[in-house]
DNA sequence: CACAGATAGTATACACAGAAACTATCTCTG
DNA sequence: CAGAGATAGTTTCTGTGTATACTATCTGTG
């Protein structure tokens, strides 16, 4: 079989699913992964753990359960995470006076270093170009998107 | 501590972070399935099998790894949601005389029928309404979120 | 100030998705 | 036409995220 071929037969008919919104932002958003895993390769840096270290160092001592809701992450998912960037050796934990339930959150300086050795790559991933739009439609693409996330 | 006070609490300084395309497109996600299992609510319908159900519809006896490939599953998650689909009565497997490694896919009639109960849902879920963007916003959305996903 | 209920986070158990290795079949080359 | 390599799908193992239940602490009301 020719690869025009097997190009032919993996063509299926798709219907409406074109439109349906959850498809798009699945598909989408595997490909996004794939992207950043290959930007990333060989670093073991995560989507996840890059974002929470972005949000820790515009918020130095912030409640854990504030940053888990802040980014959609369920408590007792964050506990692990967390618990991941600990054994890393990049943020640490403090039980404040205030009310003893309840934990904060801040980088360690190891943890600014990793964040600024890998920004750029970061910010790099999620640009129009590597995302292979025009610079006005990924502006809008992620205005709508930011309408629907936060 | 009033509403509005946990608010402000809950506000915390995002920065750049509403401009990571990888971050919102997690959040939008999160949120649509949420209101997909909301629509969906004790059904036990899922939405990854809801669409390989119409893919199936639209192209009868369609091969498992084209299926896999065009929904971007990989072929070792396609074998448990096809077995799971197959054991629900909705699927039947058949392998080919041509190629007796493949594996060939069909909806039962049960399967039709499932399809055609849902579908309205499926696609109400899926509607600019539903999602709380403006009609030319949606439109736009879809065809952006569509050069990224094919 | 005691205690009922709310809240913060953690531990346990489980579901969903992927990687790598395996089996069966097919294809192509010598 | 035999055997090496490719391909289709499955199995096994692992990791990521969730639901549920639990512990510790706090708050508000009597």
């Amino acid at each position: 079989m020719t690869a025009h071929q097997r190009h032919l037969d993996e063509a299926p008919e798709l219907g409406e699913l074109p439109s349906i919104f959850g498809l798009l932002l699945r598909l989408a958003q595997v490909r996004h992964y794939d992207r950043f895993f290959a930007a990333f390769e060989g670093t073991d840096v995560r989507p996840g753990e890059m974002t929470l270290l972005w949000l820790l160092d515009l918020n130095p001592g912030i409640r854990q359960g504030v940053a888990a809701r802040t980014l959609l992450i369920k408590p007792a998912h964050m506990t692990k995470v967390v618990q991941r960037l600990i054994d890393a050796g990049l943020v640490s934990r403090l039980v404040p006076q205030g009310d003893r339930r309840s934990v904060t959150l801040n980088l360690t300086d190891a943890g600014r270093a990793h964040l600024a050795r890998h920004r750029e790559t970061f910010l790099g991933v999620s640009s129009a170009d590597s995302i292979g739009l025009a610079q006005d439609e990924y502006d809008t693409l992620l205005a709508l998107l930011r309408k629907l996330a936060f």
